[in-house]
This record gives structure tokens, sequence and C-alpha cells, in this order.
RNA sequence: UGGCCCAUGGUGUAAUGGUAACACUCCGGUUUUUGGUACCGUCAUUCAAGGUUCGAGUCCUUGUGGGCCAA
């Protein structure tokens, strides 16, 4: 019988996933990971993990498995929150739930789990893992979960071949009201549960509270560019090649204090993020401002008025070579290489076509149609129909 | 110092003498396993003092604050 170690949340996806393998006839084990426990920093209820702790256990109970609770919260800690104060520091957004996942529930809790003499580790992700034969080896596929209104692909974009080799995805093929309505019938204390939202492990924070743990607050000026500004109308030169046509449009505009007018102040630019419109309290205008860049170095927050602001479009991103991510590596691109695909940048945003251009210093993402706020941190993936292809950090 | 103009929520503006409104901001909520976005909702306004009028943000007087022209 193989045995199988699932990462029991407190939720109802986890839930499920657990008595799903127990119905196929896995030996299943569960295990609650205790990752965050400063509760100063979450927006309402006192005690979250106790409380979820304690509904993955009575789950357990219910199922008649085993059930433990690990603490991985200095592992976390290093990993994941370091992480997240470090790219804000430096300006950029981090995706703290993406590397939660590579590093965390598909690192240091899989080797746990291994260590239990578990052949796999399972979550309540609503995504599906695919194996083919290549050449007479196996290959494994990250694809879509059959929700798409739920599908969490996206946040398992930098898991490798080794990872998914070991893993399961036990309610990839259900959807949520499916999943509800099994707990409901079994009588699962999560049946009912609101679905958890927020930093993975921490919940609900304000951003810039949390943040003041490590980054303190710096006055700075807000500068609004018009949208008719001489920046965007940069006359396009005639491209020798394609390369330089990407790598012109990949460019970030680049503004200066003069460019704008001073419109209002803020507490630091690196608790901002583009695209970002709440939280500048700067009022009297027709349409909201939306944040178009931010200058850490300046430290100062520039800003475009209405949603559609040229300076919030672009059409083309860049990924260095080392932030690279092929999950299929049999088909990572060489210098030279082109693939059509489908990508996001960010999670639940419908799929836009897209061209990957591979170059020798990384790899071009370029999108059909301009995308709003590509931010610098976050993830873009790469799909084909609903495989995950690859990953990698918008720089 | 003479002459002219302006003053309405936190901000920008609207309101033939007849229930003070719209947008943005803030705050709250919904959606969402990141940040962000989107959606919904609440709070909040006539510079001050007099006067005319059944009734004044609107008309008159004075004051205060700001802008412009003249010198």
């Amino acid at each position: 019988m193989k045995r199988v170690v699932v990462g029991l949340s407190g939720g109802v996806d986890s839930s499920v996933a657990a008595y799903l393998l127990k119905k196929q006839g896995y030996e299943v084990i569960g295990l609650f990971m205790k990752n965050w426990h400063d509760d100063s920093v979450t927006i309402s209820n006192e005690c979250p993990w106790l409380e979820d702790s304690n509904d993955a256990m009575l789950v357990a109970e219910k199922l008649g498995i085993p059930f433990q609770v690990v603490d991985l919260s200095e592992e976390y800690k290093e990993r994941i929150v370091d992480y997240m104060f470090k790219e804000y520091e430096l300006g950029r957004t981090p995706n703290p739930d993406v590397l939660c996942n590579r590093e965390i529930k598909f690192d240091v809790f899989l080797k746990i789990a291994l260590e239990l003499g578990a052949d796999f580790v399972a979550t309540g992700h609503y995504c599906r893992k695919g194996v083919i034969n290549k050449d007479g080896k196996e290959i494994y596929q990250l694809l879509a979960g059959k929700d798409a209104n739920k599908d969490q692909s996206y946040f398992l974009c930098q898991l490798s071949q080794e990872q998914l080799a070991t893993t399961l995805f036990p309610i990839g093929e259900l959807t949520k009201p499916e999943v509800r309505q099994i707990a409901t019938d079994l009588d699962l204390i999560t049946a009912e549960k609101k679905d958890s939202q927020g930093l993975c492990f921490i919940g609900k924070v304000r951003l810039p509270e949390f943040l003041q743990q490590k980054l303190e607050p710096k006055e700075g000026v807000i500068v609004q560019i018009a949208n008719d500004s001489e920046i965007y109308t940069k006359s396009q030169i005639k491209f020798e090649t394609k390369e330089e046509e990407l790598a012109f449009k990949a460019e970030k505009y680049q503004y200066n204090l003069k460019d704008g007018k001073v419109v209002g102040k803020h507490q630091g630019a690196h608790y901002f993020t583009k695209g970002q419109r709440k939280g500048l309290a700067v009022g009297g205008t027709k349409e909201p401002l939306f944040v178009i860049e931010t200058d850490v170095k300046e430290n100062i927050i520039y800003t475009g008025e209405g949603k559609n602001h040229k300076g919030l479009y672009r059409s083309v991103l860049f990924v260095t070579n080392g932030e690279i991510h092929w999950i299929r590596e049999d088909l990572a691109l060489a210098n030279d290489g082109q693939m059509q695909v489908k990508a996001r940048i960010r999670y639940r945003q419908s799929l836009e076509s897209a061209t990957l251009h591979k170059v020798k210093d990384g790899l071009y993402v370029e999108f059909e149609n301009q995308q709003s706020a590509i931010t610098e941190g976050q993830f873009v993936a790469w799909y084909q129909d609903e495989e995950l292809l690859g990953s990698g950090v918008i720089s």
C-alpha cells in the first residue's frame, strides 16, 4: 500500500483531498504546518492557526488517519518572510506564496514526508498532474485545475520535475462546489469554512504595517505624469533586429521629478507597487491615480490618471537567465528559440497570447496585447492549453 | 495704495432665489491562497458677522483669506 502525507491546512480543500486519497486506497497521514504565529500583524481573528490546526485534527480524526503538527516557522521566516522584506526594499513586488510552495510545502515539508516513509505528498491545490512518456522517460506535467475559476497552477509555477514526481493533487478534477458537497456529505467540520485569503499561513495583513517591521517609513513626494507626456511619444526607431525591438519595448519608462508635477506626499515608496490605486491619498482628480512607477532610490512615486494611462502599459517583459524556470525541462528554449504560448502575470488573470523569445541573456515574453502593470518581482507563467510549461521572475 | 475677481465635504468642481450634487481621497465590506486590480457601501460641504426675502450657496453691506490689473 502506498503511503501519502497530505498537508492538512484546516480548510475544506485539503480535508477532501485527504478523504479522496483514503478512498483510493492509500495509507494517509495528515500533517499540519505551523509556519507563523505572530498574530500582531494580522487583521481580525486573533489566533487563526490554532483554530485551523484544531479543525485539521478533527478532520483527521473523522477520517481515521494519523495526524501530526510540524513547526516550520523558522524555515518560513528565513525563506519567505525575509525574501519579502528584501524584495520590497529593492522596490520590487514579491510573490511569497509562489515561493512558499517551492520552498516550504514542496521542499521542507516534502522532505519531512519522505522521512516519514511517504511515497507521495498531497495538497488541496486546484491543479492536476499529468504524466507523459518521452524517449522512454517519464515526464510530469503541471496542468490547470478543472475548475477554471479556482485554478491554482499559477502558484505552483516554480515546481520542478523532482518535486512533481512525488506529488499528488487529489481534488484537481473537481470543482469547488463539488468539493464542498463532498465535505458536506461527510459532515466534515470544514465543509462551510470560508476560503483562505491573504498571505498563505499569515493571512490578511495591512501591508505597509507589516513591512514596517523592517522597512522604515520615509517621506517622499508623489508625482503625476501627464498621459501626453513626451516620455511616451519617443519616436519608434527602425529596428535592425527583432531582439532590438524587444529590448526597446521591454524597457521601463525612466521618469524624473521634472517630468511631472508634485501632487502629494507618501510615507515610503517601497510600500507601493505598480498598478496600485489605493493608499496614495491624493484626491481631486477626475479619474483615480494609479502608481506607474516607484523609485525607491530617490523615494519618488510616479502616478498617472486613469486606468488607461500609457505609463501602465507594456507589451514585452524580460526574464533573466538565472530566473527562467522550466517545469518541462525537455521543452526549454535554446538561444534564438521561439515559442507560442498563453501567459499570465498574476493569479486569476485570463491567459493572454504571447510569444517567448530566448536570447543570450534571458527570455523575452512578447504579448499580443499590451498588459497593464507588469510588475518586477512578480512571476510570469506560460502555458500551452492546460499545461503550465514554465515561469520566471519579471525583471 | 486705488480697481476688478474669487471663496461650496479632505481635494477638484456643480447647483434659473426653492430638498446642496458629481468625481477623486479616506474609511468599511465583497471578490481573491501574493502584492495589486475590480465591485459595493458609509461618513463628510456653502469663510465669518449682519441685512433683504415666505425662502439665500446664490442678492446687499462689512470683515477675513487668496488671485489679477494699475502704480
